[in-house]
DNA sequence: GACATATCTATTTTT
DNA sequence: TAGATATGTC
């Protein structure tokens, strides 16, 4: 058991007699039990009496308010929701399809084809399940992988069954989980308005932690300590059974650190986004009276994407629906309950389990998802049906035939067929490069093509690629071109430095002994605490066994602190108490953010600031602030009434808990009708789930993709064709594989065999462009020798990279940060910079402080100082050679 | 504080 | 090779 329960009374866990701590009914005997539907409800209110809204963090960024409203007044006014005839649902589905949605009692796994209407069968099944079996909407538990499959799948469901369908769950398994441990928050030791890490916390934490644990990074690099933690999460594995299993000194040393790391997150009130899923299954495990809740509550639970569900969500799945293989409750030496809730647990129905997924669209066992979990389904659930759905409403034969043949060749996999009722089409086409260079040339060609034979528009293609660094190429040639186009991916809106520091002190508002936010602010914008200060108050905190927070407020007592920096730790202290007045003062999240934004003199720095990339920050502020006006307008509902407490609707923790389980907002263009779209790139990885009409598949090349790491290990290489069928399953109509001989990597050119897939496509279905053979094969000459290759197909290293790409296309929150204007290293040389001579009494204007006065001066030539009044940004003293001052 | 130089690291990443 | 990040200097 993990730590966390350590000092917690376990409800009836320790005396049988204590029964359960929650309001519940009296403990009834095994035969009187009433069947569940009339057992004493947990909740005074039905489900579906109070409606109230899922929050799901994309509708944030991606609902149509407006549209949202109107459609609310219309039922509200009275007007009649939509009656569905359960038929009409039917309509148009195919034998298997139609089965899915009746199938009925036993766990239900549907295997769903690329393009073999999944989404349909899903939302059709939850409508048929509202509609002809008398469900109700607060009964049906929906999990997907990603907010914005949650987002749509309710927009479906709502289309079919009007806005009752509110009341469902339809959320990732984060925010469902997250839902849950607010509500039960208090029984964990932690507060309702706990803070969740990302990645980028966890990291920061894990580094602190190594830190104070005297490791050396290099040889515990914090990085792989948070991988492997996370990895043991995902494993349910908690920081005392590691400890105990933990062998060698790497091993040991792990567990120490898994150990204080966990600390940390308890002492900061916080859970990272493993502990997320690992607590709540904890939760179900330890109190069986709050299982009990959620089993009668979800009658039906539907997961998406079953196929990469990892160790703990398969664990999670399982306890919310009470499956055959549930976690054992403890038993008395005579086989009794020893918890009165495990015995009324034990009398309830399991849910009506139905999970969809397909294995060979399972590309995420990197992160710990589990194929074996789909694999055996069947045996985790012993009564199981298994429904295949193998009909492709998508692509042509061709493409369809290609995927088949690649993914035939892995070994372990349930026989499966793709088919079409539709046409043959058209031959892939298959294309060989001389280098990566006239890889993007010919893909820009053809686009050109297919856009002046008007049988393709820019927005309908798009171009696959296995690593970030190869879109690279493509956008110099686009740029090139004049081609629009937008890159999908890399660094994402909520990891962007600016945003992630202004959050940061909306966190610190919000939860104030959060200390990794608050360390990361503490000196942003820059206010003279430095390292050495910082290290003071933490040995403070250390020392009187305080936390970070409040050693802060009580620098007076750390020792050996300068004064200078002791001032600027109070200022900060007042920097924040300010804030916490306006927070205090009712103010909502958007005129929180905007007091931070000012107050804190961020966005002052900023728009100051030359350089272009601060420009683009500035902009991303602007969304985000744009993003909490939103919220404060339309904060959505959460009226769910069984004893949430829960941040409240419109509360600054309840913004940032939506802000923290979103991962991006505005990743795929949005096709406008009129002007055609604009190419879309990615990694193969983020096209899971997309579909274009005309698809490139580039880089086809083995080192490449499959990619070298893989080439030598079958379980990775199996991954990497689940990849290639993932990405030939995207295209609609027109399918482009392309491959390089000589491409650099890492500034080495190296010469590349056509990827293995390539060749497990049968011929008769390519038809190649250019084979590339007719050049002699480079093979015997080694990759050095030609280093000069590279510059052939010119313009590589050529300008124009600076402002808007692909025309200008490109708006808003999304785009790249611009790379910075300029001509490289060499332009910029410290000699060729004036030292301004000043005197006292000149006025001057500095970047970042604005107007001053010079009131004092020291020294000559690149020593030469001056102190500056900048009013009330205060005297600063300015080594005049660096310092960007100009004189009025 | 701002810049210059050294060092490191190169798969994929739904939350 | 190049890019981002850590460290060092005035």
């Amino acid at each position: 058991m993990s730590s966390l329960f350590d000092d917690l009374p376990l409800p009836g866990f320790e005396d049988p007699a204590v029964g359960s701590s929650r309001p519940a009914a009296e403990p009834v005997p095994y035969d009187e039990e009433p069947p569940y539907e009339e057992a004493p409800p947990y909740d005074a209110v039905p489900y579906d009496a109070v409606p109230f809204e899922e929050e799901i963090p994309g509708d944030l960024f991606q609902t149509d308010f407006a549209a949202q409203d109107e459609r609310d007044a219309f039922y509200r006014n009275g007007a009649a929701r939509p009656v569905i005839d359960p038929a009409q649902l039917l309509e148009g589905m195919n034998d298997p399809q139609r089965e899915a949605v009746l199938h009925h009692g036993s766990p239900v796994l549907i295997v769903a084809g690329a393009g073999s209407g999944k989404t349909r069968v899903l939302t059709h099944r939850i409508a048929h399940l509202l509609a002809a079996r008398g469900v109700q909407p607060g009964e049906i538990l929906a999990i997907t992988f990603t907010n914005k499959a949650a987002g749509e799948m309710r927009e479906r469901v709502e289309a079919l069954v009007g806005p009752r369908a509110r009341a469902m769950w339809v959320s990732t398994f984060h925010s469902a989980c997250v839902r849950i441990l607010r509500r039960e928050s208090k029984l964990l030791g932690f507060t309702s308005s706990f803070s969740i890490y990302d990645a980028a916390d966890s990291q920061r934490l894990m580094a602190l932690v190594c830190r104070d644990l005297d490791l050396d990074p290099k040889q515990f690099p914090p990085k792989s300590f948070t991988a492997k933690i996370s990895n043991l999460k995902n494993e349910l594995i908690d920081e005392e059974t590691y400890a105990d299993q933990a062998a060698n000194p790497m091993e040991k040393k792990l567990a120490e650190a898994y150990f204080l790391y966990q600390r940390r997150l308890r002492e900061a009130n916080a859970l990272d986004f493993d502990d997320i899923i690992m607590t709540t299954v904890n939760l179900l495990q330890a109190f069986p009276d709050v299982a009990e809740h959620y089993r009668r509550r979800f009658r039906h639970i539907l997961v998406d994407e079953y196929q990469d569900t990892n160790h703990a969500q398969y664990t999670l799945v399982r306890e919310l629906s009470g499956g055959a293989a549930a976690h054992a409750p403890k038993l008395t030496a005579d086989g009794d309950f020893v918890n009165p809730a495990d015995a009324r647990l034990a009398q309830i129905a399991p849910a009506e389990l139905c999970v969809v997924g397909d294995a060979d669209q399972s590309i995420y066992a990197f992160r710990g998802a589990t194929i074996r979990n789909i694999l055996q389904f069947e045996e985790d659930y012993p009564n199981a049906t298994t429904i295949l759905l193998e009909q492709n409403y998508r692509s042509t034969q061709t493409i369809l035939s290609a995927a088949n043949a690649v993914i035939e060749r892995n070994t372990n996999r349930r026989k499966k067929n793709l088919w079409t009722a539709g046409d043959q089409g058209e031959q892939v086409v298959g294309y060989v490069a001389d280098d990566e260079h006239g890889e993007a040339q010919f893909i820009a060609d053809e686009i050109d093509r297919l856009t002046d034979a008007k049988d393709a528009r820019p927005g309908d293609v798009a171009i696959f690629y296995r690593t970030n660094a190869q879109s690279r190429v493509f956008e110099e040639v686009f740029i090139r071109v004049g081609l629009p186009y937008k890159v999908v991916g890399g660094v994402r809106f909520y990891e962007r430095k600016e945003v992630k520091d202004v959050l940061a002190y909306l966190r610190v508002l919000s939860n104030p002994e959060d200390t990794v936010p608050l360390r990361r602010i503490l000196n942003v914008p820059k206010r003279g605490i430095g390292e050495r200060a910082e290290a003071m108050i933490d040995a403070l905190a250390a020392r009187e066994r305080i936390s970070f927070a409040q050693a802060l407020v009580r620098v007076d007592e750390a020792y050996g602190m300068a004064a200078r920096s002791a001032n600027a730790v109070k200022k900060f202290n007042d920097l924040l108490a300010g804030l916490r007045q306006v927070v205090e003062s009712g103010a909502g999240p958007a005129a929180v953010l905007e007091a931070v934004l000012e107050e804190t003199g961020y966005l002052a720095e900023l728009q100051a600031s030359t350089d272009p990339q601060d420009e683009t920050r500035v902009e991303n502020l602007q969304e985000l602030a744009s993003v909490a006006l939103e919220y404060e307008k339309d904060p959505g509902e959460r009226p769910e009434s069984d004893g949430d407490d829960g941040p409240p609707v419109g509360s600054l923790a309840d913004f940032l808990e939506r802000v923290a389980l979103v991962a991006d907002s505005d990743q795929i263009p949005e096709d406008d009708e009129d002007g055609g779209g604009v190419i879309t790139m990615m990694t193969l990885h983020t096209a899971k789930g997309l579909e274009f009409p005309v698809v490139f598949l580039t880089g086809m090349e083995d080192g490449i993709f499959p990619h070298m790491r893989a080439l030598n290990q079958v379980k990775e290489l199996e991954e990497e064709r689940r990849l290639a069928y993932v990405g030939l399953t995207r295209a609609r109509q027109r399918l482009y594989l392309t491959r390089s001989v000589l491409r650099s990597a890492w500034g080495q050119p190296s010469y590349n065999p056509a990827s293995r897939f390539l060749e497990e496509i049968p011929d008769s279905l390519v038809q190649w462009k250019r084979t590339g053979a007719a050049s002699a094969p480079p093979s015997r000459l080694t990759g050095g020798s030609y280093g000069s290759y590279g510059g052939s197909s010119g313009g590589s290293g050529s300008g124009g990279s600076g402002g808007s790409r692909g025309g200008g296309r490109m708006s808003g929150g999304g785009a790249h940060a611009a790379p910075k204007a300029g001509w490289g290293k060499s332009a910029r040389t410290v000699a060729d910079r004036d030292v301004v001579a000043l005197a006292v009494g000149d006025r001057v204007t500095h970047d970042t402080f604005g107007l001053g006065t010079v009131v004092a001066t020291q020294g000559v030539g690149d020593k030469a100082q001056a102190t500056v009044d900048f009013g009330s940004a205060g005297r600063k003293q300015l080594l005049l050679r660096y310092a960007p001052v100009e004189k009025l």
